[in-house]
DNA sequence: CGGGCATTTGAAGCTGATCAAAATCAGTGG
DNA sequence: CCACTGATTTTGATCAGCTTCAAATGCCCG
């Protein structure tokens, strides 16, 4: 059992932990999940539409995204994954996917067998339910996401961006909300918040001259939390993080 | 055991067959479900904020939205929920919801206690995977949507609506995708793609105009559906209506 | 040092929002 | 049955935000 691997899967113990509640048996369980560990370029597609995946992916690091292909070319990114995150669990139950999950920086995953995934919820009801309740949570960011693109303006949803994602990697514990490691290109940015990465620039200057905060070579330094959560509408149970055992 | 429970709980269940494998026994585990039903009134709040909700429901009949609310007062409808579907299912295993879900046109619901819900997924690991499942699909439309908002112009977004809808409402057996209820004001439809009522009121101008459909006192007639599609880009495989059992 | 990608800036155009008002419709009570 | 009320639909006019197109600059890496 490789160090990464290990590390990975206690990662997403705890990314369970946070709202689940587990038995010492079924912390194992997940700790024992078998997957094999591989380092992955920049821009390598780990799922794609046709391609039926026996696997679902772990991240150990980097970071990954999760987008839909229109026909006309444009991409929209759905999610962003990163560390301790069960890249497209979704696909756990829905194997053909009609989206594509790829590397938007170099990372390491882990691939867990979807058919282990499946068994240790069989066996384990508790382990189930947390699993469905990832899902779910997922499924609650997504809504949170089309209320973001369907009512906010430019500003608004580009502050959000950068709200959750601090949050997210402080939580994980890769660097705070007021300075982290954000691996990708302003088009790339722009394919999240569906905006042209012209007018991601423009964003960006505008928080660059009213000193709230910068984004340079994929790292960001937020200087004005306070007002940036403000633009955002940021609310920090966004991400649900409180522990939701009935 | 009332009949409108009945008709609704085995409605549910096959939607839950569409896509899972159950056993008899399971089935009837699902069927057996205790609920009590409700006759709503148009613009009745079933879940909102705050209120930690002991029941999911069940929608026997009428149209349901869920949506969230930004701080400025605009609305996003998240969801749609038509006959059979468990309405918001995310809350049985996220139960203090940030979102609300309320009847769009009068209604008859289905409460089933969210521990019952629970209780049969813990007894039958298989339907644990139908309702995680569920939830996965329920995602996957999600991001489907937020690909539509982020992406799409207003022709597009409309017409996906009115091809996504014909659908599911043909699958329950509510009409045809030429030709069904959808008992919303044009304000209500602009809460879905992200529009406002005016705007979307001149896409429909255009539809009419150019004889793709109309949409008149809540109901949908679609009268050139290749082209409809084709402005959509809406492909059949969207709903995944196939089984995907491993 | 040079090539390719990412960022930055400018100018022009279009889509959809906003504001305002008229027309239509549904439901209510006289 | 009709007049009244409030909601919804429809249309027009104007405006702003974002896209598009184009070009210049900066930057990393071979």
């Amino acid at each position: 059992m490789n160090e990464a691997i290990r590390g990975a899967l206690s990662a997403f113990l705890r990314r369970l932990l946070l709202r689940s509640v587990l038995s010492i048996e079924e912390r194992s369980a997940v700790l024992g999940l078998p997957g094999n560990s591989m380092q992955l370029r920049s821009h390598y597609d780990v799922a794609f539409p046709g391609r039926k995946s026996e696997f679902v992916c772990l991240v150990a690091e980097g970071l990954l995204a999760r987008s839909d292909l229109g026909a006309n070319g444009a991409r929209q990114i759905t999610s962003l994954y990163i560390p301790g995150d069960m890249c497209d669990l979704i696909a756990s139950v829905l194997p053909d996917v009609s989206w594509t999950v790829a590397t938007v920086s170099s990372s390491t995953v882990v691939e867990v067998p979807r058919a282990a995934l499946l068994a240790i919820a069989a066996e384990y009801p508790a382990i189930a339910q947390a699993l469905w309740r990832d899902t779910a949570v997922d499924a609650a960011g997504l809504g949170k996401w089309i209320g973001l693109l369907g009512r906010r303006d430019a500003r608004e949803r580009v502050a959000h961006l950068f709200c959750e994602m601090g949050r997210r990697m402080e939580q994980i514990g890769a660097g705070s909300r007021w300075s982290f490691q954000l691996p990708m290109t302003q088009e790339k940015l722009g394919e999240v918040v569906g905006l042209t990465a012209v007018h991601v620039n423009r964003i960006l200057r505008a928080f660059r001259e009213t000193e709230i905060m910068t984004f340079k070579a994929g790292r960001v330094k937020v200087t004005n939390g306070r007002l940036l959560d403000e633009i955002a509408e940021f609310s920090s149970e966004y991400l649900m993080i409180p522990n939701y055992n009935l």
